[in-house]
DNA sequence: CTTCAATGTGGCAAAATGTCACAATGATTT
DNA sequence: AAATCATTGTGACATTTTGCCACATTGAAG
């Protein structure tokens, strides 16, 4: 478990609590001990999308990973951090939608009463209860590329089904409606669902992410023309191959043609 | 001027700058001293999109208007009171849209040199060099409903036009654009422009401040057609009286109709 | 009384959308 | 090897929406 010393006071982020093995001495001097960064990170699987959630312990709810923002980086960089640590992955779309900052929203003594810590402990960690912000940040990661490689990726990790969540620390389902209504309107000006596809995607899997994120069915010809008209993607010459039934054709992002597009002022309603 | 005192270190908000009479000391129990809220009051005047300004001290540049959090309320709370603070406006549509996090946003020293300190005052005052972050909120606000009623509101404030800003301390003026462009977002979800007009209003007023906010000038005949497809407005029997030509109808906003609306998932596309 | 500019409205062509049918396709089944 | 079958590409067609513009109306200003 990683403290945070300062002040003779000591603070540990809920996302840290899971490795009981290491402890670590911070300087105040390195982090913003009140300010963190909440990172919901969605992806679709079995026709449905999922966020992914951390129990540190066993038996006291899911987590969003997230962690606080150090001295010398600002928010962005901060949840590009805990993205990579979590998950492995770089470069991935991530966009800031909303300040978390009721102040009943996260206090110590919940936290160390929510993991079931003694109560003589708590009431001694009670003069921990300061406030703490968050900055809530959304991604569309591709499941494919973390489940097998590890790192810090554990057991403790899963993957929570968006209109079924198990129970959630803290205001954090809150958090995660808040990010899936924050990416069905990025949806509008940015038509980012191709960072959930490998590089080159049929015109059927992206019209399926649609349906999934967007909760309803669509009319395939008119997809089809929709995402055409944007000129955002390009297809190649090739089709996919091994599948049953008339191959489809293959598409790829252009960002190019997105810039573009972009520029002219496009909107990508569906 | 406020200070706040902690730790036998004293912290000051710029936009509090300006009264010099009276000086309060404040306990850190009552203040997060390094989350602050700033406001983007946008208001059309002259036919132009403009900002409400503030500068403290002369010649110092403009910031806007902005405050500390206190401890017992949330950051949405805080935007609503320095608003009323600063206009006595009450009931104004206010939305968050961002933090600022940079670590160089801000720092005290160069607040203390903005303003034309001593320079061995400024070396005393380094330790106060910590960090702020600022979380963004935009209203559409009446410029007639400030202007003449004062309270807080005083000469070193100031309408900028955001074409052809002055000179803005910190990140304000990225604060500014951002939030310009996080209207021109929500424009597309919630028809909020009308707040910016009374309550009974004419079609052509409502296409004049489209086309201001939006940048780019709209035909007439397809703005009516489309705002009264939306069905959120509704006619009056009345006209505006004493304008020359023809009389133009009145509309009003309908709430209840905006609701149904927003049910039926319609975009406000424009 | 005439002028004039702003407004309400409708026509028309072009563009976009909803709906659906039909052909093509290739693994699977028989 | 042939038939089956679900999926995909595509175009037809009606409907809706949009862009563009002309015309009549209106009431203050000259």
């Amino acid at each position: 478990m990683i403290f945070y010393l300062w002040k003779n006071k000591i603070y540990i982020h809920p996302m840290e609590l899971k490795d009981l093995r290491s402890i670590s001495i911070w300087k105040k001097e390195k982090l913003e001990l009140n300010i963190s960064v909440d990172c919901v990170l969605l992806t679709v699987r079995d026709k449905k999308l999922k966020v992914l959630l951390n129990m540190p312990f066993p038996e006291v709810g899911y987590f969003l990973p997230g962690g606080f923002i150090m001295t010398d980086e600002d928010a962005d960089a901060a949840a590009i951090r805990i993205l990579h640590q979590r998950t492995g992955l770089d470069h991935i779309y991530l966009k800031q939608f909303r300040a978390f900052s009721d102040p009943g929203r996260f206090s110590y003594p919940t936290l160390f009463r929510n993991i079931g810590w003694e109560k003589h402990l708590m009431e001694e960690l009670h003069t921990l209860s300061e406030r703490m912000i968050s900055i809530g940040y959304f991604a569309l990661v591709n499941a494919e590329l973390i489940q097998p490689t590890g790192g810090d990726f554990q057991e403790s990790t899963t993957w929570g089904d968006i209109e079924h969540l198990p129970e959630l620390n803290f205001d954090h389902e809150l958090i995660i409606t808040e990010a899936v209504d924050a990416l069905r309107r990025e949806l509008y000006f940015r038509p980012v669902l191709y960072n959930l596809l490998p590089e080159k995607f049929t015109m059927p899997e992206l019209q399926n992410l649609y349906e999934i994120i967007l909760g309803k069915p669509l009319d395939r010809g008119s997809f089809q023309r929709k995402m055409l008209r944007w000129d955002v993607f390009e297809r190649l010459e090739e089709r996919r191959s091994g599948v049953a039934h008339k191959r489809p054709f293959l598409y790829r992002f252009n960002k190019e043609k997105y810039t573009t597009a972009l520029q002219k002022g496009i909107h990508f309603a569906i």
